[in-house]
DNA sequence: CCTTGACGTAAAGGAAACTTTACAATAGAA
DNA sequence: TTCTATTGTAAAGTTTCCTTTACGTCAAGG
């Protein structure tokens, strides 16, 4: 699972602060997320797709990943 | 968060066994999702839209959740 | 009847997502 | 230089997601 959230983050020149904020969710997250440690929950996929106004699709890519 | 996916399920003529096998997780996870105990991870709701050949927006409908 | 398939519940345990706290490094502005 | 904003790491703890196991119900077919 690949993400473009720091690209769209930036775009809407957002801290990575001001973004947790608004999500509700610790500034944690947002780096843990953006550095690739482990996908949103799917409600907060939503959130985050929302606050762009995007689609999830556009700001998760999807691809198998391998199994433990 | 709604969902349809005991629609689509049925409509694609699967059991819960049958998808959740499709799905690799177990029969409890399908029926948890459908029953709407929980949301999937964003990677299962990814894998469950591919299945279908839809959006995750088509099956996963968000809604603003109360908090506890 | 009896069996089988499909759906459901419950409970205990493990794994993944998320929190809080604390601290470090860099860059830009005063 | 010093201050502040921003991004990063690490560790410990809680909550949510998911698994396994076991058992209950109902409908359809033999």
């Amino acid at each position: 699972m690949k993400n473009r959230l720091a690209e769209y983050r930036k775009k809407h020149a957002l801290s990575q602060d001001k973004l947790a904020d608004h999500l509700n969710v610790s500034r944690q997250t947002i780096i843990s997320i953006e550095k690739n440690r482990y996908s949103p929950s799917l409600p907060l996929a939503f959130e985050i797709a929302k606050t762009f106004g995007v689609l999830i699709e556009d700001i998760f890519i999807y691809e198998e990943e391998e199994e433990s």
